[in-house]
RNA sequence: GCCCACGUAGCUCAGUCGGUAGAGCACUUGCAUGGUAAGCAAGCGGUCAGCAGUUCGAAUCUGCUCGUGGGCUCCA
């Protein structure tokens, strides 16, 4: 997987500007909330929805009362920040999902410590019931004004304003002694925000329009809410989803570890955290099989003269681990550099490399090569965060050669795919994101391949296979690859934060350029088109996921232990052996639980570890051949007959139940 | 990479004014043989992330390094 320039590759992570690494973001579309997915299929939703989220709050209701609010606490935070800090300078301050924040540039550091007494400011101006006035300037006398503000940066985005988007005339909004640029709109005072239903939360660094090039902001986040109510349940809500965390409940649950002996970014999978993977990975593969996908294996290095191939190098350079250079005799210094070696960032080059190993035919098209290959990628450190983004990771991978005639099917095929398996594990809470060239794009033909035909051909083959899907989708223009469209599937994680599960793209370029090519009908020679796909994104990320929407309570299918049996006494080990035995030969991971402590205790550590069945055996159990079974969530005991018990937890393993309810959220 | 915060036992945390380290859980052992969320007791466990400095004396103060977390256009 991944994309044939650097830039793509590494977009299965998000964007190398970090551009979608939002706080707190809303899922724009809350597409699968409360409806299985094939219900979907014939929605009325054929059709590319808007491309800004419904819930977005710069356009919810025409800027309704709590983004008004939002807005104007932000100045009203602004304000008392100068006044702590007098000379500072503005950047943005918008509203957000859950509040709005304010960014500056401070003559002096503030620190989380600080936030009382700017709460206490704030309210103080708040009391003071200051009004919100509008004025709109043209753009000289606007320009002035900005001058005499001495807002460097406000004055930088108002001649964008005026340059790129035509704009005519620049609003202000004064409040008091706060003078703002500002497009509004505002409450009518101040005294009409509403108390206590806003709260300071966090202190981050950002820099000026996200770019690294530029200055470094201090960023204030702030929660804000229309009542003390909502702002508390919103609180609340938060720190109950923090208690899902997937690092959290890794370290709890003995998922993984990352060792810094190994090396940041680098996961150790343990033992449970392992048949978590390999259970995602199962099911791929029968998902695989089924659609005539052929499993391959390849290296994790390969010579960097294939990189220079495909044309990730120079360019990709920063984004891969420094390459091992092999020399001649012993290495000693001076010894020449015979050749040099990279990790693989990404599988495309070596499955290309399996496709160019024989002639093909066009009758061998479609070729489905699948891998989970592990790759690596040096991210920024700063980056790095628990599973979510890793240096080390395994991509749920597959190239499809095909034919132009052949892309519609086959990313319908990929489509349903993603679909089959997100249902399957009962995922709803994310939205797809087709990314299409723009060919008004000022930066043009160095972001994208100039191909305006190809551009249209394959996009439109796309498109017709997302209507064909049924699938709900929004567009972002201009955030292709650079060698073709792509569907990103959108996540959100516990904390709110977005991130890519999935992406899927339409290569029409780089086959060609590695000179890929089948031998055609008419005994020409034809490049092939090729898609990259990645249902479960990279296995690292989506087991992060997977804790965190099941809470570390995995269903029995995927449960690191599916039955734990406690004996009432030692009396009854016999008993319990005898039980584990016979479900490991059915392949249960079942074991007994030998500790010697009380019943009480053993049932509370087995649902301390969220094991989905545990199964109690004393004297009644032996003698009439039953089980106590008690299952995760539940207190209620049900006895069973050995071999109901049996039958019933075999045919939810089978079937991929999502054998609980209580985690529906 | 950059900004901010944080780093004490395997985990979660306490540690006052700078005076040489503590709890609970886990683990080990012994007792208890217990019927659905913690039986009782003892023991083991720390280079207070690392290095350097200030000091008679540093977990505590300072600097650097390493690591972790949050954030780095939701664009006036």
């Amino acid at each position: 997987m991944g994309g044939a320039a650097g830039l793509h590759l590494r977009f299965l992570f998000g964007p190398p500007s970090g551009g979608l690494r939002f706080q707190g973001i809303q899922s724009p579309v809350h597409l699968h909330q409360g409806s299985p997915l094939r219900s979907l299929r014939h929605a009325e939703s054929k059709r590319i929805m808007s491309t800004v989220a419904a819930d977005d709050p710069r356009v919810a209701e025409d800027h309704d009362e709590l983004y008004r609010v939002r807005h104007s606490l932000a100045h009203v935070l602004a304000q008392a920040v100068l006044e702590m800090r007098p000379g500072s300078t503005l950047g943005f301050g918008p509203p957000i999902s859950d509040g709005f924040y304010y960014d500056f540039i401070l003559t002096e550091a503030l620190t989380e410590e600080d936030f009382p007494e700017l709460e206490k400011r704030m309210k103080h101006i708040i009391k003071q019931g200051q009004k919100f006035e509008r004025e709109e300037l043209p753009r000289e006398e606007a320009m002035r004004r900005l001058d005499e503000m001495q807002e460097p940066y406000k004055r930088e985005y108002a001649e964008e304003l005026f340059e790129k988007k035509g704009i005519e005339r620049l609003t202000f909004y004064r409040n008091g002694p706060f003078l703002d640029m500002c497009e509004g709109p505002h409450v009518e005072q101040t005294r009409a925000l509403p108390k206590g239903a806003f709260r300071l939360r966090s202190i981050a660094g950002a820099y000026w329009r996200g770019n690294s090039d530029n200055a470094m902001m201090t960023r204030i986040y702030a929660w804000a809410f229309l009542t003390k109510e909502e702002l508390e349940a919103h609180v609340k809500a938060y720190k109950q989803a923090l208690e899902r965390d997937h690092k959290k409940l890794g370290r709890e649950l003995d998922f993984f570890v990352i060792d810094d002996a190994i090396g940041k970014g680098l996961p150790l999978w343990l033992p449970n955290g392992t048949v978590i993977r390999d259970e995602i990975e199962k099911l791929m593969k029968e998902l695989e099989f089924a659609d005539g996908y052929q499993r391959v294996a390849t290296p994790h290095l390969a010579k960097t003269e294939l990189y220079h191939q495909t044309g990730h190098l120079p360019y990709y350079a920063e984004g891969m681990y420094p390459f091992m250079e092999l020399k001649d005799h012993g290495g000693a210094e001076g010894d020449e550099v015979r050749e040099t070696y990279v990790l693989k960032p990404m599988n495309c080059p070596h499955h290309h490399r399996i496709f160019a190993s024989r002639l093909r035919s066009y009758r061998d098209l479609p070729i489905r090569l699948a891998e989970y290959g592990q790759v690596y990628r040096y991210e920024d450190s700063g980056a790095l965060s628990g599973l979510l983004r890793v240096r080390g990771m395994c991509m749920n991978d597959a190239h499809i050669y095909c034919t132009e005639d052949q892309i519609k099917d086959e990313f319908l095929k990929v489509m349903t795919m993603h679909e089959d398996l997100y249902r399957i594990l009962g995922l709803r809470d994310y939205y797809l994101r087709f990314s299409t060239w723009d060919p008004d794009d000022p930066k043009g033909k160095n972001k994208y391949v100039d191909n305006p035909a190809a551009w249209e051909s394959t996009q439109k083959h796309v498109y017709e296979a997302m209507v064909e899907s049924g699938i709900p989708f929004t567009e972002g223009k201009g955030e292709a690859a650079f060698y073709g469209p792509k569907i990103d599937v959108q996540f959100k994680t516990v904390t709110g934060r977005e991130e890519t599960a999935s992406t899927n793209q339409l290569d029409f370029a780089v086959p060609a350029r590695l000179g890929l090519v089948y031998r055609d009908a008419d005994n020409s020679e034809t490049h092939p088109y090729c898609i990259h796909r990645a249902p479960a994104g990279t296995h690292e990320r989506f087991v992060a996921f997977l804790i965190e929407h099941f809470g570390g309570a995995f269903p029995t299918w995927l449960a690191p232990v599916q039955v734990r049996v406690l004996a009432v006494s030692d009396v009854f080990l016999d008993y319990a052996d005898a039980l584990v035995a016979r479900l490991r030969k059915n392949f249960v991971r079942a074991e007994v639980d030998r500790s010697g402590e009380t019943v009480g205790k053993m049932i509370r550590n087995a649902t301390t570890h969220k094991i989905p069945n545990i199964v109690v055996v004393g004297e009644r159990e032996k003698r009439d051949g039953t089980v106590t079974l008690r299952r995760y969530g539940s207190r209620d005991q049900v006895a069973l007959r050995l071999d109901e018990f049996e039958e019933d937890l075999l045919r939810r393993i089978r079937e991929r139940s999502l054998d609980r309810v209580d985690w529906d959220h």
